[in-house]
DNA sequence: CGAAGTGTTGAAGGGTTTCAAGCATAGTGG
DNA sequence: CCACTATGCTTGAAACCCTTCAACACTTCG
């Protein structure tokens, strides 16, 4: 409960009323334990769901077999806001781990977005922000090799769990299995296991009983290679070279060097 | 100017007060011609910018050189809503033919949700559409072919167009160049011609001068593989075999068949 | 102890990339 | 009007990253 609060806050500027109001409506909790469907693709959306407590995923199954995960959820996370748009869910959710979920229905959160501007907002802020990670995401899935692709999600797990808490002296729990991490990453699993023996041998992370700790975040941060910068090691800021010019110019890719 | 106005009213009930405070913040319109810069990735986001008419999108390059495109822009889309959130672009925007663009202040569009809640929930709305969006293509990108994920891009463009308007008989306008549709899909410039030519081997599209004709949207849906409904082949609904049930059980990708 | 899930390893095969070159088309200036 | 250039499209061959298949080891748990 707490985190969700928490990351509301840090998106807008909550009264009283507004954080009342939340607690209100998620009174509803349930407890569901590792490995268990949340909600299913193509169901009627009715509810929202907030992640309070665990680890959970969208995913998706594709007619060949596969699966892909889109997004992790980590605690304070809303799973599925896009119930407030869709008649029918466009993805499956899913707990990776024991999980304690609130259940909102939409017609519920219409309303207290109808009453609390400042709610809206922070609902807002939070898909802007659901939308950056998934952005950096899908160009890690078209342009990067698999080991940029697995040292880039260990960053940004280790980046949001940052917010919260954990990640103290470099190491956080991972409760993915090596077969989860493909469908994060749209690797096979055989091959996200040679990664991080590749990682492991590096001397970059080091994997014991579902925690991940990490030996040289900087190593790391340039394997990954972009938009990777952990809250720990925050280095001179704006490292870019060149000023940044307006618009009414050559696009970047295309200037000359 | 219009395609935005009804962009916000499909999302969200807006009134003539509303609709006014939008069009006043619009005021500001810029014109750029093709391949123009419209935001530089890590630059300070200070302006928020809409869409009104022509192609633009998201794009990021990589050290190693290679650039991704995590989003093709349509007029009425917003390209840069999260400049509401960050203080440096993580992206950058270019246009890709001719284009209007409004430019609002970060400051305005805050004022506006405050004043009018039905603007924040439109914006809200507008952002999880494209959560949704982002969600497909990430799939795509995870576990598709090349083949599939070129029928499915092809799917969508026809369907975020046909709620404007166009896809007339089946055809529309595609302002991109290979080298454009590869950074979309993480694909080599070389490998989407050939993936091209295959698809109009089998006849199931065809391409002349920067238009695009579908020649068999079952046939082509049927290879991008999921949510590729367009509006035009609806289809029996829920198509799907079995019942969905609530949760508390199983994920699905481990049910016994 | 057996069973199930997860991690690990090797070998073979294939989808895609890269490199390199040739072709087509449109715009430009002499 | 015609080189001339630039940009985008097309094609072939070699190389590579990753997948698939198959087997085995390790751990956990009933």
């Amino acid at each position: 409960m707490q985190k969700f609060l928490n990351r509301l806050r840090a998106m807008s500027r909550l009264g009283n009323s507004e954080m009342d109001a939340v607690e209100g409506a998620c009174r509803d909790v349930i407890r569901l334990e590792a490995d268990t469907d949340l909600v299913r693709e193509g169901e009627p959306a009715e509810h929202v769901h907030v992640l309070l407590e665990g680890w959970a995923c969208r995913y998706v199954l594709l007619p060949e077999g596969g699966r892909q995960i889109p997004a992790l959820l980590l605690p304070g996370d809303v799973a599925d806001l896009d119930a407030l748009l869709a008649q029918r869910r466009p993805y499956a959710v899913a707990t990776l781990t024991a999980c304690e979920v609130a259940v909102l229905s939409c017609q519920a959160v219409h309303a207290a977005m109808a009453q609390y501007p400042a709610l809206g907002a922070a609902l807002l802020m939070g898909a802007l922000h659901e939308n950056v990670i998934m952005t950096h995401r899908n160009v890690s899935l078209g342009r990067q090799s698999a080991r940029e692709r697995v040292a880039h999600l260990l960053c940004e797990l280790a980046n949001r769990l940052s917010d919260d808490d954990a990640t103290t002296k470099g190491a956080y729990a991972l409760p993915l299995t090596q077969a989860e991490l493909g469908d994060v990453l749209g690797l096979s699993t055989v091959h996200v296991n040679r990664v991080l023996q590749s990682l492991r041998a590096d001397a970059l992370i080091r994997v014991a009983n579902r925690r991940l700790e990490v030996l040289d975040w900087n190593g790391l941060g340039q394997v990954a290679g972009f938009h990777c910068r952990p809250a720990h090691a925050d280095a001179s800021r704006s490292s870019r070279s060149g000023a940044w010019r307006t618009y009414a110019q050559q696009p970047m890719h295309q200037r000359p060097a």
